[in-house]
DNA sequence: GTTGAAAATGCCTTGGC
DNA sequence: GCCAAGGCATTTTCAAC
């Protein structure tokens, strides 16, 4: 059930993260298989939970989202923003990480205008100790999953500490 | 052109962010619109660059990629990332935005093992200055865009600053 | 701008190899 | 994993509201 991905899943993964309307047909062709075999996989990835789904990707500035921060919490005990605050409360969330270290949690936000933001900013301040960081422009995101390196490069160790 | 979205806009683009595969069929059904009205919203949205495509949502641990980061970099004059290598050199970075403030970006990266994140800091640390922050776990991330409240929230202002 | 139906295309699935 | 064929859902077009 935990199989590592072959090639041609990789090759299958690929083309479906660039356009996921692909028929089996079409999908079939451009990996060289046959479209009950391209199916097949695709079932089984999806199965496997590889593939979790199919999204219609929309540009939030187009969409009247224009603004994009990150926000580092750290939430003061018992104030923690994920146990007092729930995911409908903050439709400008879009992202939530838990974090190793100091903060204890890296938020992804999408607003309207700066006065959005400032708004956003001191509800969540009401959490605890707050760091933000406002994006000017994305290079990209939702960038496709690629399989790794096969060739694991050694960590470089100049000094020798490790011997 | 720029026209604002309506509320049915909305609705087409909350259940395409949920489900892109669905039909023109399903998707009229779902939104109280024919199949041709339907097909004639999508593809405004799509012409109109609100959509941008659609995508085989990947579970990166399923796929081997079990270690998420972000990286805030404050490259060296010269040296700066976006500048000196190109996405193909570092396919472990799936995200990247400039930032305002101190750091010059934030970078988000995926990984295969601790290993392999210590050697992607390495390279990394190359450009200048930087600050990770490992990913213990995501509560969520890729969350469909929802339309702004329309009551602009007031900022609170109790000492009376604005005045 | 929307509706409803009708026609034609293309798709998915099944079975056999 | 491939091929072929059957049945089916889909997209698209059209006239009408």
């Amino acid at each position: 059930m935990e199989k590592p991905l072959d090639q041609t899943d990789w090759r299958i993964l690929a083309e479906l993260q660039e356009n996921g309307r692909l028929s089996y047909n079409q999908l079939g062709r451009r990996v060289n298989l046959s479209s009950p075999a391209v199916a097949e996989r695709v079932r089984r990835l999806e199965e496997a939970g590889v593939i979790t789904g199919y999204q219609a990707r929309v540009d939030p500035a187009k969409a009247g989202l224009p603004l994009t921060a990150f926000v580092q919490m750290r939430c003061q005990l018992g104030r923690c923003l994920l146990k007092t605050t729930t995911a409908a409360d903050l439709p400008e969330v879009v992202e939530v990480h838990k974090l190793s270290g100091s903060s204890c949690s890296m938020l992804k936000v999408r607003v309207t205008s700066m006065r959005h933001l400032e708004g956003l900013f001191e509800r969540l301040g009401e959490h605890g100790e707050m760091h933000s960081y406002v994006v000017l422009s994305t290079q990209y995101e939702g960038r496709p999953v690629e399989p790794p390196p096969t060739d694991a490069r050694p960590v470089t160790d100049p000094a020798g500490w490790s011997r």
